[in-house]
DNA sequence: AGCACGCCGACT
DNA sequence: GTCGGCGTGCTC
């Protein structure tokens, strides 16, 4: 086969699920172009950047082909391992290969750009400089001393004197000092030796250690047990190897302090991913990792897509978050990918948390994974006392009984901090008219049978719609009969603060959420202007792990009442892990914490449980209920959701797919549906969807592999917005 | 997903 | 008379 006859088979950003022949473009050989370098293209009337997925003979068949533009990369920006497990990927998400490496790819390479350069400059004083001539003091005199001291990268130079750019020009001119270029990080540097270990700790670090190759590690430590220590051990062995370590954190665990604390105990520059890097940033640590330059990234969910040329650990920490699942594009979810990437990588992966996902649990149950616990808090600290407040037939002022205000007098009286919980942020949840029973719900979220409330703003004044963002000003009389009875109802975090603030006058009342917390490091100044001094933070999720708040001593959990009683299947899951990690909060350090739970129901066996055996005791149970009723871990599920202006076409779509899963005729494939999706209607779109579930994933992709092909190419599916969700963590 | 092509309402 | 609404068809 002559070259000629050679294409390239080009995986495209286009939702087809399919490659796209290119001859290589005019005076390029197609031996030339390597398999994972990008490409410019024509595809229709426009331009799209594609990676080169393979080669193949000219389809002669076909209309003409056409010749790439140009080729991008003469070394492929994806390969080996990542290529392979990325191939993997869009098996399984069944979506096509070309949006899956567009999703991989830092934007800045998805878009064309180059791979960029990470060498870095470091400054150094020329042999035999004498600086004794400069000003003492000005800023060339004060670079120079810093240089003397020894060579300084620009980062350094950047943190520690700032506008030193001028001053080192004018150095170089006078023959002083000099930049050179190196590749940074080759060589593994011994860091901080950490605190000893204790037992438990130090079995964890053997279990992690121990394998040779791949291997999965349950890490299961209670709040405040030290797995961070165990990674940061591990992670100091793999080094010491001279391997990479990637460690991947849920997204609002992503904070300065731990970053601070790793890059001081391991002594080498430690490269974070996250949600704040622009995208040229976000592209020189892929490129530093891609050539083994970045030997230890952190990062959120996409940092999963970091090339690891000399790998040696994988770390999950918090395996049970919900963030490590992405919710729209390619639904991948970076803990079970980081397990295949262990794998393919031949290397072990921790998965770390207090509270482990039933999958996961389950999983280690079955022999799957080695399981190691950390039971012990490290010092003295105990774990807190639970107490549950049956607040039955109890007078609340904004949604907290007066035995709870009462404590929290007493706790800041005491110098502590409180931690008021709240799982609904805004001022009220709801805006009810009290003459006619009209109440405030939003006109694109909402059908006849479903109205979707809007939650209450700003002291009463807005009204917001939470699914799609609609805000209007709250009216001053009610829409329906006119009257001027308009009450919020309920009880948001933005009432909690309000209430707070006016009862506690001399301490400061603090609301974390979404709203307050918008912008980048706010909570970290938040948390910063508090310190330790007495006070009381009223929060969301948000504030249920990270920070440490040695001084908080009580929190209240108020209005988890709705969670008992939702219908999916994962809600008791994520209630209890919330309790436990909300309640992980208090007495962290040596003042022993307390935490109060108020509800109407003080007899649901989820609290009980909970409270008399753990998570554990939860867990045993949760497995034992999700076996029975066949939900995972015990079936697998895809969910196919489809969205329209008006019900008929999902319906009809949906009822087609129904049809093609019965015609694949897969044994113990069950089909459920179309049924109208929990939220039926969201910004104007209804809603409706199919469940697919089978007890094993062969039998699950096998009915998908033959349905999909089929919906594709249907006029049914053009006149809906579908899409395939495998692994769905949430049903709405 | 884009983007073009293609047929029907309110504007300089 | 045009500008522009989004239906439907195609992309090597």
């Amino acid at each position: 086969m002559s070259s000629d006859d050679t294409v390239l088979r080009v995986a495209l950003p286009v939702p087809l699920a399919r490659l796209f022949d290119y001859r290589a473009p005019e005076g390029v050989d197609v031996e030339a172009v390597p398999v994972g370098a990008r490409v410019r293209v024509m595809f229709g009337p426009r331009e799209l950047i594609g990676v080169v997925a393979g080669t193949g003979p000219i389809d002669t068949a076909a209309r003409e082909t056409k010749a790439a533009l140009a080729v991008l990369d003469t070394a492929p920006v994806l390969q080996g391992e990542l290529l392979d497990s990325l191939r993997w990927l869009a098996r399984y998400v069944h979506a096509p290969l070309g949006e899956v490496l567009a999703t991989a790819l830092p934007a800045a390479l998805r878009q064309g750009g180059p791979m960029p350069d990470t060498d870095e400059i470091v400054w150094r004083p020329v042999a035999g400089a004498s600086f004794d001539k400069l000003k003492r003091g000005a800023m060339p005199q004060r670079l120079a001393e810093l240089l003397s001291e020894r060579a300084r990268t620009e980062d350094e130079l950047d943190d520690a004197l700032p506008g030193w750019r001028t001053a080192a020009r004018a150095l170089a001119t006078k023959g002083l000092a000099e930049p050179i270029r190196t590749t940074p990080g080759r060589d593994a540097v011994p860091g901080t030796p950490g605190p000893v270990l204790n037992d438990e700790q130090r079995a964890a670090v053997d279990a992690i250690t121990a394998h040779d190759g791949f291997g999965a590690v349950l890490l299961e430590g209670v709040t405040g047990s030290g797995k961070t220590e165990v990674y940061l051990q591990a992670i100091a062995d793999c080094l010491a190897r001279g391997k990479q370590a990637l460690v991947l954190v849920p997204e609002i665990g992503l904070t300065p302090q731990t970053l601070a604390r790793f890059r001081a105990r391991l002594g080498i520059d430690v490269h974070a991913l996250h949600s704040g890097l622009n995208d040229t940033a976000r592209a020189r640590v892929w490129a530093a990792a891609s050539r083994g330059q970045a030997r230890v990234i952190v990062g959120t969910r996409s940092a999963i897509f970091t090339p690891l040329p000399a790998a040696g650990l994988i770390v999950v920490d918090e395996e049970h978050d919900g963030s490590y699942k992405q919710q729209d594009g390619i639904r991948y979810h970076a803990r079970d990918f980081a397990l295949v990437r262990g794998k393919a990588l031949d290397v072990p992966v921790v998965l770390g948390s207090a509270t482990p996902s039933l999958e996961t649990l389950h999983n280690a149950q079955a022999g799957r994974y080695t399981h190691v616990r950390l039971s012990k808090r490290a010092g003295d600290a105990k774990p807190p006392a639970v107490r549950v407040l049956d607040i039955r037939k109890r007078a609340l002022d904004a949604g907290l009984s007066p035995e709870l205000l009462a404590k929290i007098r007493a706790t800041v009286d005491a110098g502590g901090q409180v931690l008021v919980f709240r799982n609904r942020r805004g001022y009220a949840p709801v805006l009810l008219c009290h003459d006619c029973g009209w109440s405030a719900a939003c006109k694109r979220c909402s059908t006849p049978d479903h109205p979707h409330p809007m939650t209450v703003h700003a002291g009463g004044r807005r009204l917001q719609c939470h699914h799609c963002g609609a805000r209007q000003p709250a009216p001053m009389a009610c829409p329906d009969c006119g009257g001027l009875a308009l009450q919020p109802q309920g009880v948001g975090t933005e009432r909690i603060e309000e209430r707070l603030v006016e009862l506690f006058t001399d301490v400061p009342v603090l609301r974390v959420d979404r709203g307050s917390t918008r912008r980048r490091d706010a909570l970290e100044s938040l948390l910063a202007q508090l310190g330790d001094r007495p006070g009381i933070l009223v929060g969301t999720q948000m504030l249920a792990k990270g920070h440490d708040l040695p001084n908080l001593t009580l929190v209240a959990v108020v209005g988890i009442d709705e969670g008992l009683f939702s219908a999916d299947f994962r809600a008791g899951e994520k209630l209890a892990q919330l309790l436990i990690q909300v309640a992980g909060r208090a007495g962290r350090a040596r003042r022993a914490g307390e935490v109060w739970l108020q509800t109407h129901h003080p007899a649901h066996p989820l609290l009980q449980t909970l409270i008399a055996g753990g998570y554990r005791a939860f867990a045993d149970g949760a497995l034992a209920e999700r076996e029975a009723a066949g939900f995972p871990p015990f079936a697998h599920l895809a969910l196919m959701r489809a969205e329209a202006k008006s019900a008929e076409p999902n319906a009809r779509f949906l009822a087609l797919a129904k049809s093609c899963f019965d015609d694949a005729g897969i044994a113990d494939v069950d089909v459920h549906g179309p049924l109208p999706a929990p939220m039926p209607r969201r910004a104007g779109f209804q809603r409706a969807q199919l469940l697919v579930s089978a007890p094993h994933r062969r039998a699950l992709h096998a009915a998908l592999d033959a349905t999909l092909p089929r919906l594709r190419d249907a006029p049914e599916g053009k006149r809906v917005r579908w899409s395939l969700d495998v692994d769905p963590i949430d049903l709405y």
